[in-house]
RNA sequence: GGAGGGGUGGCGGAGCCUGGUUGAACGCACCGGUCUUGAAAACCGGCAUACCUUUACGGGUAUCGUGGGUUCGAAUCCCACCCCCUCCGCCA
């Protein structure tokens, strides 16, 4: 959420990040800063009869004490009352202050200057690629395929044991995912993370503390009956780690890394481009999380996203890098680059990693702060996250991208020693 | 799952039975100052967070796990929930 303060200040502003987001036509804007006055004029009103009330009570214990009953009885009789008009005065503000909540929650992200502003993902900037198409001197068959063929996932009996999107990975599918877990996990800790394993379902404060809650409850697979969420993210449990901590400065910059499985409904997805990894309920994603002080957000974007890039590369993948316009890059977001693979049977891009700065927004919500060198008052810190990199489509495009005449997969140099093998599918 | 104990400021730790200048003793840590050639010690002072208000200085309100309740007044009494610890049981 938004600086309050900050709305105030630059209202107009704020309006045309809602516009240029697509998320109505900033008239909240003027609906929270009428609520706002309305919820401090209450508050006002409230401290003051407080005050007044404080200030009898406390004549009431000193007279108390002298002895002085008759009078104490006098100001007791007095001072009940006030407690009455004190009691709606703080039901009233209590709804004021819900309300400006509810409506602060509603607001989104201020997109960066840098952020192109488009409606829709045509609009977003191809701002970089990155290697050659293969050619074949065969037909490219499609990665479920491929699979089928090398027995390296099992997707009727996951349908079977759970449900559409919950494959079972075999053999050497198996193999494959835990190769690209380590090589991910440990280009991650030579380039400064700190891995974390985390829990895999987390309480609605934390749902609430990224931005998962409100509204998009849909999105997540949830335990009701313990009031727990299966994380759709690391994010999640990565970010939520330090929420209501105070760091000193030169705690700063920290940055975990985490895998996990990632677990998410995708209520109506169904239909095309979801065929065999496209698109699961249920993948594996090693995630990238730093927390930084404002001044060096963009800067740790930057290094974020060139990490994340670095391992498509290492894994020999063509793959394009997207500047996300105003329209296509979410509520909480201030600026994001997502990566594409291509998927040289399917001939589509491939989402792999969504690279984001969210500036204070998240971090406001989790009172996540820190204390700058010689402030008194702590400052809120920025959050950043990053994919590097969820695991499916990766392994897709491995498959499609790297196959080979006799049927083959030909691993990059950089997995082999993690796959133990050169290539998938050696014994044909 | 059963029985008991406990959650207080950056940390430790009083206060709770017997409600009344207790936002909270005391100690440690930390910061500033005096002293000192320098340091240590000693001494003096400062040292939570959010919000409201004020041009500013300042003033005010709330917060002792969380949320309700009793009361003129709650860290202190009552209820619910969450978390931690000890013992027993069960179990990877």
């Amino acid at each position: 959420m938004l600086d309050l303060q900050f709305i105030r200040d630059n209202a107009d502003c704020v309006k045309t990040a809602m516009v240029n987001k697509g998320i109505g036509d900033g008239a909240l804007v003027d609906e929270l800063l009428r609520a706002d006055e309305e919820r401090r004029s209450l508050i006002s009103a409230t401290q003051e009869t407080q005050t007044e009330s404080n200030a009898a009570a406390k004549a009431i214990g000193a007279l108390m004490k002298e002895g002085r009953k008759d009078e104490a009885q006098e100001a007791i009789a007095k001072s009940s009352k006030l407690k009455e008009r004190l009691k709606d005065l703080e039901d009233t503000q209590k709804q004021a202050q819900e309300r400006v909540e509810a409506l602060l929650l509603e607001i989104p992200n201020v997109p960066h200057e840098s952020v192109p502003v488009g409606r829709t993902p045509e609009e977003n900037e191809i701002a970089f690629e990155w290697g050659t198409f293969p050619s074949f001197d065969f037909e490219a068959i499609p990665h479920w395929e491929i699979l089928d063929h090398h027995s390296m996932a099992d997707f009727d009996r996951g349908s079977k044991v759970t449900g559409a999107g919950f494959p079972f990975y075999t053999n050497e599918g198996a193999k494959l995912q835990r190769a690209l877990i380590n090589f991910f996990l440990d280009e991650a800790v030579a380039a400064g993370y700190m891995e974390i394993q985390a829990p895999l379902v987390v309480n609605e404060d934390s749902a609430r503390g990224t931005g998962q809650l409100p509204d998009k409850e849909d999105l997540m697979y949830e335990a009701q009956r313990d009031g727990l969420y299966m994380i759709p993210t690391a994010e999640v449990p990565l970010t939520n780690l330090h929420r209501d901590e105070i760091f000193a400065e030169d705690a700063l910059p920290i940055r975990y890394c985490g895998y996990t499985p990632c677990f998410r409904r995708e209520a109506g997805s169904y239909g095309k481009d979801v065929r065999g990894l496209n698109r699961l309920h249920q993948f594996d994603k090693v995630e990238l999380v730093h927390f930084v002080r404002p001044e060096d957000s963009y800067d740790a974007l930057e290094q974020l996203r060139e990490h994340a890039e670095q391992l498509l590369q290492k894994l020999e993948l063509p793959y394009r890098r997207l500047l996300m316009c105003t329209g296509d890059m979410g509520f909480t977001q201030a600026k994001k680059y997502d990566l594409e693979v291509w998927s040289a049977a399917q001939k589509l891009w491939l989402e792999v990693s969504s690279i984001s700065n969210f500036e204070s927004f998240q971090a406001r919500r989790m009172m996540i702060r820190y204390r700058a060198e010689g402030e008194k008052k702590p400052r809120i810190i920025h959050t950043l996250n990053g994919s590097g990199l969820a695991l499916p489509r990766i392994v897709a495009a491995l498959l499609e991208n790297h196959q080979q005449a006799d049927g083959s997969i030909l691993l990059p140099e950089a997995l082999q020693r993690y796959f133990g093998a050169d290539r998938v599918g050696a014994t044909g």
